[in-house]
DNA sequence: CGGATTTGACCTGCGC
DNA sequence: GCGCAGGTCAAATCCG
């Protein structure tokens, strides 16, 4: 499953332009090798192409239709287009070894989530069911994390949310190229 | 004690 | 202009 599916998403990203292949692809294919059970599929995620993502057997499934050739659009030119690679992975955890050392920077609560989880406030006393009630109404949320790479000087950026369609998926968004070598190196 | 995380405040862009 | 949402900052706190 897994890596042959990645595979076709790689190769699917290997001709646009302004997208360039950076070291977490092949970090997380070797990290996919070892892992089987998890299912990922990647997709590009930028003003001047929406959303392209990769089916099974690395087609393309985006309503939008094939691939973009990354000419720009019509969106605000004024507006760098940086290098954005996201991550679809099924799993429990949302944060998943890349294998660079992350700096967590930002959390956001994500707004009118179809799929409203708990956040980690537990310290609510289950005998006082009204108020209970009060704090899981006010609680009631999904995350989005922000990291930096911790590497001084390295632009990279991640953003780590669950995915609205289905909070099984973990949803991580690489923005940027490193400047170095991974640390598992 | 130093580095990492948390979290409320702040800034900015966008739509109405 | 105003309100909202996304993204970032930075002081406080946590933790090894």
């Amino acid at each position: 499953m897994s890596s042959t599916n990645f595979r076709a998403a790689e190769s699917d990203f290997a001709g646009q332009t302004n997208f360039e292949l950076s070291d977490e692809f092949l970090l997380f294919n070797d990290w996919l090798e070892g892992d089987p059970p998890l299912y990922v599929s990647a997709f590009a995620d930028s003003p001047a192409n929406p959303i392209n993502e990769v089916g099974e057997s690395g087609e393309n499934i985006s309503p939008n239709g094939g691939p973009s050739n990354g000419e720009s659009g019509s969106i605000k030119e004024k507006k760098e287009v940086k290098e954005r690679v996201a991550f679809k992975t099924n799993s429990d955890i949302e944060i998943l070894d890349d294998g660079f050392k992350w700096r967590k920077y930002g959390k956001k609560k994500v707004k009118n989530s179809p799929n409203p989880r708990y956040s980690n406030k537990t310290s609510i006393p289950t005998s006082q069911i009204h108020m209970f009630y009060v704090v899981l109404t006010i609680f009631i949320c999904d995350n989005r994390n922000y990291f930096r790479c911790s590497v001084g000087g390295c632009p990279v950026k991640k953003r780590v949310e669950r995915d609205k369609d289905d909070p099984s998926y973990v949803i991580t968004t690489y923005e940027g190229v490193h400047n170095h070598q991974s640390h598992s190196y």
